[in-house]
DNA sequence: TTGATTGATCGAACCGTTTCGACTACGAAT
DNA sequence: ATTCGTAGTCGAAACGGTTCGATCAATCAA
């Protein structure tokens, strides 16, 4: 491949002038600069980005650290993320650390020689030692989806707390009052959230919430799939369910049927987070959408702003807290008579 | 961070002895060994990446390039590919084509200039220019799922025409004789496999195939949904459908849902690749599932070796096809006794 | 004893850029 | 007429590694 030493050779000046020439770096006489050009395009050359980010000392790939990609809130965002940052020449890394935490530090730091640019990262583990660790890094992290107490690094998410409020409120509006909650543990920053806007939809409408009615499982889903079983095996079993992922709702989906339940006719079922194909799932549940698109953009952007700008770095953590939606489906309906 | 020189001062050798030891690249006494080892524990030495990649020529990234992210073919692919390739210390750049002809060229155009060792690739695009264009690369490239004719590369896949062999005989067996397939364009290497799969199994049974029953769809399921809607109200509708791809599948049946039929009451459906938490969908579908942790596997050894084997870029290309599996769903009865 | 071999180490060149400091002309300012 | 500033260009020094050839002492065969 042609090195700026052929274009230098080929315009007749020397590699400096065609470094400056290229990058618009430093005062170039129109003359020398259609020389350059022209022998540049006649020499094929394209700048080698390994000399490139080994002089600047960083690379222009950004690392995606992701818990689980299989997750289609994972997939989407990273399918944004990817076109957004593709139309500044950066490129994307993906790592996905299945929600382990070791694992989660290894990536970084792998990343951090990697010299890759910035980091977007949905981490899973939130202790103080893992704040230190990611501020140490020196290296622009934007946090998605969940938050890390102490890093004071940028951070966006949607409103996790309204999201629950806003499916609790809506079952409670149809009529029920016997509401589970499957959530995750609360130890993480969203399953903690979540869990407050269940309690606090059933607060503000003076309904007990009856220990034995809040659920904690993980975000795979089948844990979700026992608990749910165990749930509505019990002589008060209740009417309606408010799970805290897509996962565990598909979990809980699949509880009501194997135990010959009908959904929505006995159990209503509501979740956080969009399902791919939902509209072919029956019945078509009613959700609390993510704005992936819009967490996507912002994030991306949060980073890029961070890269190029100079002191990019020592700009003041931001947060954006997106809205979630409310999406009816018809997998709620008010609760049965004998209820 | 502590460079190499750092580690030659503490342990007071040449550089070079410092690399030589670090990498066993060279003879050195067990006790210089034992300084360099400690020099370089204590400064907390770790070998700059962009260097050595920038002195090799190349990088220890390997681009996987996909059509469609958010399929979970592709994202299992990934997460399997992923794990695998980084036992090896290597990590994946995810690129999203978007089936784009031309954004396909460029991406593998960027990672050439990022120096990846090596590329795994779905790839859309099948002309003799692309194929030219991929020798030209001078990377390995393995590809998955779809072969670039002339190109001599590597491929991965499983049999694409007896998955829908084996769907069609099953339906076959079961009573259906009125079958039909929605396919992809068949330009595309497995879409033509899947089709010649459906017809084969039909002339081995004497079956007739309607031009009609034939029908053209993309992989992502909303042309799909529209075929299917327009072939169940023909008067002559089919009893049974055979899909080539799982988002296809979807589409279909959402397609049957929608009309008011019942599947698989009045229509049969079977599709080619797993729906994530096929479980939980009512009814759950029959499936010719593709073995994609193998696939991913197989793919990932055969660029590990091409890349880590001297002369390995010259090794004659190699061809894996794995068989798929019937997963028997809830999808298919016998057709209704008016047809 | 001598010449060849080998093991251990080192210095220097190199990978392909960017960037800093130095140099030359030349017009403007004094 | 001298100085100054600046546009235009260049050479050389980085960035942080790997690797080739040279050096030198110790070992070995003849």
């Amino acid at each position: 491949m042609a090195t700026i030493r052929d274009v230098a050779k080929k315009a007749g000046v020397a590699i400096s002038t065609v470094s400056l020439a290229m990058n618009g770096t430093g005062p170039v006489s129109a003359e020398t600069l259609k020389r350059v050009l022209e022998a540049s395009e006649a020499v094929g050359y394209r700048p080698n980005v390994l000399a490139q980010s080994l002089k600047r000392g960083h690379s222009k790939l950004i690392g995606l650290v992701l818990g689980d990609i299989g997750n289609p809130f994972f997939s989407r965002l990273l399918r944004v993320v990817d076109s957004i940052l593709s139309e500044t020449d950066h490129m994307v890394i993906v790592v996905e650390t299945a929600s382990h935490a070791e694992r989660e530090r290894r990536t970084l730091d792998q990343l951090r020689h990697h010299r890759v640019g910035g980091i977007l990262m949905a981490p899973m583990t939130n202790d103080p030692g893992f704040a230190a660790f990611l501020s140490r890094l020196d290296i622009p992290v934007v946090l998605i989806d969940q938050n890390v107490d102490g890093a004071n690094l940028d951070f966006v998410s949607s409103d996790n707390t309204l999201a629950t409020t806003m499916l609790t409120e809506y079952l409670i509006r149809m009529g029920h009052r016997r509401i589970a909650f499957i959530g995750g543990d609360p130890g993480q920053w969203t399953a903690a959230l979540r869990r407050k806007g269940f309690r606090d939809a059933m607060a503000a409408s003076n309904l007990p919430v009856d220990p034995a009615m809040e659920i904690v499982a993980d975000f795979s889903g089948e844990k979700a799939y026992d608990q749910v079983v165990r749930l509505l095996s019990m002589p008060q079993r209740p009417t309606a369910l408010v799970t805290a992922s897509n996962l565990m709702a598909l979990g809980a989906l699949q509880a009501i049927n194997d135990l010959g339940f009908s959904c929505p006719q006995e159990i209503s079922l509501t979740g956080v987070d969009d399902v791919p194909w939902s509209t072919v799932l029956k019945p078509r549940l009613t959700i609390a959408a993510q704005p992936v698109e819009e967490l996507a953009r912002v994030a991306a952007n949060f980073l890029i702003e961070r890269m190029t700008l100079r002191g990019g770095i020592t700009l003041p953590p931001r947060t954006h807290i997106a809205i979630p939606r409310l999406v009816v489906g018809t997998s709620c309906a008010p609760p049965p008579a004998s209820a």
